[in-house]
DNA sequence: AAGAGAGGGTGTAAGATGTACACTATCTTG
DNA sequence: CAAGATAGTGTACATCTTACACCCTCTCTT
């Protein structure tokens, strides 16, 4: 080598930030821990990366061997490697988010699935490591995803509903939206299409089903667009809960 | 240890992106490797992160030995890990980009500046390793920052012309810009403050002089703002030059 | 079968913002 | 003093955003 041998001294991992959206409210995707260090405690899925993994194969290998899915949304975030992270060594890690949906990943519990288990983002207590600020910043960055592009659409089933949709957009932008101008706005984007079916076995007038078109779909992926609606003065604000 | 010991034996880096701006064009600051790997290419400037460092004080000490400054923007973007990135093992780079104030950095020529050079964003050739990709990375991420903050500011001198600000706005978002619609939109933010100066030593009728009011300033960097112009339809485009 | 309960669904007017567009003013230099 | 270079300015039109309230349709209960 060349004198640089002390440098390759440290280890990497990926934790994963796994969104679903059910019942109205964001959740995310946290494993009891077996093992030490802080076995016991909630912890976001992750692994060390192996040394001939590129980073995008660990992110993904570590959400297929929890959920069973591949080819979902997932992208890094941001970069954690505080000296005193981990009790190992020198560890980073990198965070990835993924946006699933939660109907799919309970067809597939896979083995290490056993451990895991949805929680509300908005009511997640200590987590180990330092993976309340890891799930802190890909809050923050789903929180500016959804305005720019239509990511909306990877948490709900394919049938929807205009207020399921409405209330996917509350939650994750914690804040409440006028029903009018909601559907106004997202109907004038022609990215939704009507399916001309309702909903079935509700317990009152049953909505219309939509899906999403999808090539407005990937047009708005690519090219992004520009979601802003000032909240609703006349509903209270839903509240965060991540570091209080 | 406790069977991890293989995962021990990575190295990683910080890359920095360093933006400045001069003579109406976006520059970056790059280093001429005096050694190999890559000897003789242009470089972004790096360098290991020390077992004991953090990896915002690594960035920052690279930056500071280069350009002799502290506390200018800095901000991580994005992780990179393809397993063949380095020869000398698996090294991952974690980047950042600052802006600066070029004339700040003329000012404190260090010791390892010597190889250092601007170069227009726009023109850049082949670079080391897969600094073309974190350089594109970096500047996409410039890009959407400037509609959202009041970044360009970093990266102007004290006091300026609203056309220099413009040709920064331009320069960044790779357009041209409606001047009547440009000053329009800027002057209503208050966040200017006239100076009552005038530009001194040039061939025509001189502009006016303005800095930013710091207070106004700040707020817009804490809420972000939307800053939106169409490009204007009369002159041409402006055009990019990162892998083209 | 009638009424209560629970969401579903709809339109408009006023204000704010964005866009397109062209000419005069002021300075330096030759 | 003319030419060259850039500064600076206003308006009309179109588009988008916001605030706001009531009737509809289904199920479930009694």
């Amino acid at each position: 080598m060349t004198g640089f041998d002390n440098f390759f001294k440290s280890a990497f991992t990926v934790d994963n930030v796994i969104f679903g959206f059910d019942e109205g409210d964001l959740k995310v995707l946290l494993i009891k821990r077996g093992e030490e260090p802080h076995k016991g405690m909630w912890a976001l899925p992750g692994y060390f990366v192996y040394p001939k993994e590129d980073l995008d194969t660990a992110a993904n290998r570590v959400l297929e061997e929890l959920t069973g899915l591949r080819n979902v949304f997932l992208e890094q975030v941001k970069t954690f490697g505080a000296v005193n992270r981990h009790p190992f060594g020198r560890v980073i890690t990198v965070s990835y988010f993924s946006l699933i949906k939660i109907e799919d990943y309970s067809l597939q519990p896979a083995s290490i699935a056993r451990k895991a288990q949805w929680h509300s983002v908005a009511k997640v207590k200590e987590l180990a490591f330092d993976h309340n600020d890891i799930l802190s910043a890909c809050f923050s960055r789903l929180k500016w995803l959804v305005r720019l592009r239509p990511v909306g659409f990877e948490l709900l089933p394919p049938k929807f509903t205009l207020t399921e949709l409405q209330h996917l957009y509350e939650a994750i932008l914690e804040t409440s939206l006028d029903k009018r101008n909601f559907r106004k706005k997202i109907l004038s984007m022609n990215l939704l299409v009507d399916l001309n079916e309702w909903q079935e076995g509700v317990a009152h007038r049953p909505a219309k089903l939509y899906r999403f078109d999808p090539d407005k779909y990937h047009q708005f992926q690519a090219e992004g667009f520009n979601f802003e609606l000032k909240e609703s003065k006349r509903k209270e604000r839903r509240s965060a809960g991540i570091n209080p």
